[in-house]
RNA sequence: GGAGAGGUAGCGAAGUGGUCAAACGCGGCAGACUGUAAAUCUGUUCCUUCGGGUUCGAUGGUUCAAACCCAUCUCUCUCCA
C-alpha cells in the first residue's frame, strides 16, 4: 500500500500541524526528524541504536547505492529493509540533490534526457534520468521515493531558475509516469530558488500531478535564514494540507523549529550526524564543540537535560577525549546524542502542538539555545 | 681507545652565507559544516605594549651580513676494538 496521512491537529497560533504517516513499514508521527543513510546506514550507527533514540524513519540515497553496491544487489537482498536490516520506513532521495553537491565547481551537464554525471568514485561518465532514478528506487524499495530533480546552487538568475523549474516540472511528470510501485509511494519536489513567482509556479503543478506527499527543496544552499524561510513560506501554502510536506535537508534545530510554523512535517539533514564526527554537539544552551580545551576536566554530560545513551553514561571529558584521538566509539556516542537531540526537539514540538503551545516552546528554546 | 654520522621551534624533519622567525608533516589551539565525494575543510601555533624583541647544542671567531663558514667545547647515535 502507498502512505497514508492523518492530520490529527494544527495548532491554533501557527501553521504548525500534528499529524501520523502510516507506511508498510510502521507509522510515525509528525513532525519528525530523520536521520540520513545515504549509503544504507546512519553514519557510526546501527538500526538497534537508531530505535534507542526514538528514530522511526530513515533516509537512503538513490546515487549512491546506484552507484555502490549497484541497486540490483540491494535487489537480490530483497530490497533496503532486508539487506540493511532495517524494518522501519525508508525514504529515498532521487539524486537529484547530487547534481547539486557533485556538479558543484566543476562542469555539470544538465540537459533534458537528464544529468550526466562523472562518478566520483573512478570518473565514468554517467547518465541519471527521472525514468532511471525512479527504477533504481523501486529496485532498492523504499517506502517513499523522490522525484528526480535539480537543485540549483545559489543564487541563480530569474530566467535560469524558470528553465530549472520547468525542466523540474517535466522530470517530476516523467518520473511519475514510469513509477508503477503500488508499494511505494512518490513525492514530488517543489522548486524555485527564492523567486516567489516561481514557488508559487513549482508548487502549484507539482501538486496537479497529484503525488503522495511534496518536498520543498533548493533550500539551504546558501542563502540567508531569512530567505529560507520566505522560500518555505512561498512554496506551502499551495501544498494540500491532506499531503505531507517534507522540508528537504534542513535540520538545524532553530530551521527546524522555524519550519514546523510554516507547516512543515518532515525534516532530513546530514548536520547532526556529520558535526557529530567533527566534534560538535548539540545543547539546549546551543552547539558547543567538545574538542575545546574548556572540555578537558569536565566531568558532566553533554547535555544535562539530555535521556540518550551518551549523556547518560559518558562525561564531555570521555567523549572529548575519544573525539580528540579520533575514535569511532567517540563519534558513535556524538551522533547518538545529536540524532536524540533532535528526535527529542521534534517529540516535544509534537506535545507543544498538541497543547496549542508551540509558539510558546520555540521561543522558549530559542531563548535557552541562543543563551 | 679508533672511525663515522649528527644535534633546527612541543615532536619529526627541510634549509647549508643575505629573499629565514625558518618549508613540510605531526601534535596543540580555534573555526566551518543544513536532500553526506565530509573520520572532511579552514585559520592559527617563539615573545610582544605590534614599534619591535629574542631564536637553529654551547662559547668564541670570520663577514657589511651566519641556522648555514672556522675554532674549541659539549651531547647523541652507528660501526670497529
Amino acid at each position: 500500500m502507498k502512505i497514508k496521512y492523518t492530520l490529527l491537529k494544527k495548532d491554533e497560533k501557527t501553521d504548525a500541524r500534528r499529524g501520523i504517516l502510516h507506511t508498510n513499514h510502521g507509522d510515525f508521527d509528525t513532525p519528525i526528524f530523520m536521520p540520513v543513510g545515504t549509503q544504507a546506514t546512519v553514519k557510526t550507527l546501527s538500526p538497534e541504536e537508531l530505535k534507542d533514540i526514538g528514530s522511526s524513519v530513515i533516509l537512503a540515497n538513490t546515487y549512491h547505492l546506484w552507484l555502490r553496491p549497484g541497486e540490483l544487489v540491494v535487489s537480490k537482498a530483497g530490497g533496503l529493509h532486508p539487506f540493511m536490516n532495517y524494518d522501519g520506513p525508508i525514504l529515498t532521495d532521487s539524486g537529484g540533490f547530487q547534481v547539486f553537491s557533485l556538479a558543484k565547481n566543476k562542469k555539470k551537464d544538465i540537459v533534458e534526457e537528464g544529468v550526466h554525471f562523472k562518478s566520483h568514485l573512478d570518473g565514468k561518465p554517467l547518465l541519471l534520468t527521472p525514468e532511471l532514478s525512479i527504477e533504481i528506487q523501486n529496485k532498492l524499495d523504499s517506502d517513499i521515493a523522490m522525484s528526480f530533480d535539480e537543485c540549483p546552487p545559489y543564487p541563480v538568475t530569474h530566467e535560469y531558475m524558470e528553465k530549472s523549474v520547468e525542466r523540474t516540472l517535466r522530470w517530476a511528470k516523467r518520473g511519475k509516469d514510469v513509477h508503477k510501485n503500488e508499494n511505494q509511494s512518490l513525492f514530488g519536489i517543489v522548486q524555485g530558488g527564492e523567486f516567489e513567482d516561481l514557488r508559487k509556479h513549482s508548487a502549484i503543478e507539482t501538486v496537479k500531478m497529484n503525488f503522495d506527499g511534496y518536498s520543498i527543496g533548493g533550500t539551504s544552499v546558501g542563502e540567508s535564514k531569512e530567505t529560507m524561510y520566505k522560500m518555505i513560506d512561498d512554496s506551502v501554502k499551495y501544498l494540500p494540507t491532506d499531503k505531507p510536506r517534507y522540508l528537504m535537508g534542513v535540520g538545524d534545530p532553530i530551521d527546524i523549529l522555524e519550519g514546523v510554523q510554516r507547516g512543515i512535517d518532515m525534516f532530513d539533514c546530514v548536520l547532526p550526524t556529520r558535526i557529530a564526527r567533527h566534534g560538535n554537539a548539540f545543547t539546549k544552551h546551543g552547539k558547543i564543540n567538545i574538542r575545546n580545551e574548556k572540555f578537558k576536566e569536565d566531568f558532566t554530560p553533554l547535555d544535562e537535560a539530555c535521556d540518550c545513551y551518551a549523556c547518560k553514561h559518558y562525561t564531555k571529558a570521555y567523549i572529548r577525549h575519544l573525539i580528540v584521538c579520533e575514535e569511532s566509539f567517540g563519534q558513535r556516542l556524538m551522533s547518538i546524542h545529536n540524532l536524540r537531540f533532535l528526535i527529542k526537539l521534534t517529540e516535544d514540538i509534537r506535545k507543544s502542538i498538541e497543547q496549542d503551545q508551540f509558539l510558546e516552546f520555540k521561543d522558549a528554546f530559542i531563548h535557552n539555545y541562543k543563551k
